[in-house]
RNA sequence: GGCGCCUUCGUCUAACGGUUAGGACUCCAGGUUUUCAACCUGGCAAUAAGGGUUCGACUCCCUUAGGCGCUACCA
């Protein structure tokens, strides 16, 4: 039999990182079984819906690299198409199926209609947990007799269709990563299944799409743990063959609440925003949640495809460390050739307005400051903090900070004048950082690389931390250099 | 409140019932460097508690505690 996996979200804005990381659980059991994955967009939910939240969340997955086997696509015009036989994967363009579904369930006595209105349920559940009793539909529609339901719909009340759940007896069942699971039927709501404006509510969907679309192995969220013995009744209501459920560990906020906006960047476009790499996000959250068993903690996709098991998931919620995350992006920044590593910051530095529309022969020269700055970064979007010094001259730094350790006013003038006499005889074309060396060479040796050095760096990048200065000055050319210990001579005066 | 799930360093995690409980991030110290970063070396740091079972328990069983999730005509 073939594996089919789904991930399942509703179009209601952005996608979730902990939703990217369920796509890639269900992804990577496709890939490594010769499955399929199949997109399905949960929009049931008319008022929660995101106009343009589907077209973000395909191109979501095109940008990680997760190709869809089945769902919707985009074609050339970035319309939405679909691509596979057992869609529509848009719920919203099949709910005549949902409510045909309602129907045959009520008419097998598995389901029943329900006119209480929502203040009647409101008051009902007030009462309840004012007597401290658990919540619950008080199943009042349970057992009305055909005849007066056939004349409450003819006179057009408003109604729902709940299931009609056992009162007694347990369902169990094995998940995928947390073994035997057992609930007790007598504990579980008539759960709404259609509801009054004729829209199936997610419970009915999920497991009607499950079905046609012939998925095997349901990974989702541990959230939905409680309603899957729901599901599984809805399954046996239908006379249909149950998929493997597995539910994946929550991930957390540091304070272990569920990870949400108040605490971190939850948005996967927020990471891709502030330069996280693709291979960064990918490789940190598949890890929150599973390991190989080995101390191996790089992995590309490919690898993973190889290596990832459902028995190795883990059970605890995972608290999203950021601190790590950004240890991850350094790595893969540090890894990347200059060539690709300048592409991926262009966007950044244009963000920063250090540069607008730059010529091609400025590139050779931004590939040079990307070099330099390529150990520094832990994410892209610091691009700006680290490279201004090569754009913008900083004026503002205290003439003191020019003064290394031991030395005084006027030495440190007398030994950037000096500097300054050795490079004003260099071509601007010879301007480069080991040509440099070889005319500083005999002034460090006589006293000593600090006192040279440091004022130079400062004078150059205006900072207390920075490149090393002739890396910076080869960067800057003849002249802006000479100018810039000019500028730190006077400063000093 | 009810139901369910979970519990190894601060965090992510490893450990056929037999290890000085391992690795990574963070933090600290040292090295390197003109500075910072990077890099290298080293260090701090954990089996929630209590009972069993066993020659032997992180591992199996029970109890307690704590955390989290769900408890909608949202998903």
């Amino acid at each position: 039999m073939q594996i089919r996996t789904r991930f399942a979200p509703s179009p209601t804005g952005y996608l979730h990182i902990g939703g990217l990381r369920t796509a890639l659980y269900n992804w990577l059991i496709a890939r490594k079984n010769n499955g399929l994955f199949i997109l399905r967009i949960e929009d049931t939910d008319r008022t929660r819906f995101v106009p343009g939240a589907t077209e973000n969340l395909i191109k979501i997955f095109k940008i990680f690299g997760l190709e869809l086997d089945e769902g919707p696509i985009l074609n050339e015009k970035g319309e939405i198409i679909e691509k596979g036989d057992s869609g529509p994967y848009i719920q919203s363009r099949k709910i005549d199926i949902y409510r045909a579904a309602a129907e045959q369930l009520i008419k097998n006595d598995r389901a029943y209609y329900c006119f209480c209105s929502s203040e009647e349920l409101e008051l009902n559940r007030a009462e309840q947990i004012k007597n401290g009793e658990p919540p619950r539909y008080n199943r009042r529609c349970r057992d009305l007799n055909n005849k007066e339901v056939q004349k409450r719909i003819e006179a057009g009340e408003p109604y729902v269709v709940r299931l009609k759940i056992p009162l007694q007896g347990k369902v169990k069942f094995n998940d995928l990563v947390r073994g035997e699971v057992e609930f007790d039927y007598s504990l579980l709501d008539d759960q709404v299944l259609l509801k009054s404006d004729g829209w199936p509510t997610y419970h009915l969907a999920v497991v009607i799409d499950d079905h046609h679309m012939k998925i095997t192995h349901i990974l989702r969220a541990e959230e939905w743990l409680p309603s899957t013995p729901k599901h599984i009744y809805l399954y046996q209501a239908f006379g249909w063959e149950l998929p493997q459920f597995g539910h994946l560990p929550l991930l957390l906020n540091p304070d272990h609440s569920k990870l949400s906006k108040r605490h971190a960047d939850v948005a996967v476009e927020d990471y891709l925003a502030k330069g996280y790499l693709v291979e960064t996000i990918i490789n940190f959250i598949v890890l929150l949640g599973w390991n190989p068993g080995t101390d191996q903690e790089i992995f590309s996709l490919q690898e993973l495809i190889q290596e990832f098991s459902i028995e190795k998931i883990q059970k605890a919620g995972a608290v999203f460390d950021v601190k790590k995350l950004d240890w991850l992006n350094s790595y893969y920044i540090k890894k990347k050739n200059i060539e690709e590593l300048t592409s991926l910051i262009l966007p950044f530095l244009k963000q920063t307005g250090l540069i607008d529309d730059l010529t091609e022969e400025e590139l050779p020269k931004i590939r040079k400051i990307v070099a330099l700055s390529q150990d520094r970064l832990k994410r892209l979007n610091e691009i700006g903090e680290v490279a201004s010094m090569f754009f913008n001259p900083r004026l503002d730094y205290s003439s003191d900070l020019l003064i290394w350790k031991s030395e005084t006013k006027s030495s440190t003038i007398k030994n950037l004048e000096d500097i300054k006499n050795l490079f004003i005889n260099i071509d601007n074309r010879d301007f480069d950082k080991q040509r440099l060396n070889e005319k500083i060479v005999d002034l460090t040796a006589k006293v000593g690389n600090g006192p040279i050095f440091w004022p130079l760096r400062v004078a150059l990048s205006g900072e207390k931390n920075s490149p090393p200065p002739l890396e910076i000055a080869e960067i800057l050319g003849r002249k802006k250099v000479l100018l810039r210990i000019d500028r730190a001579i006077n400063k000093l005066k």
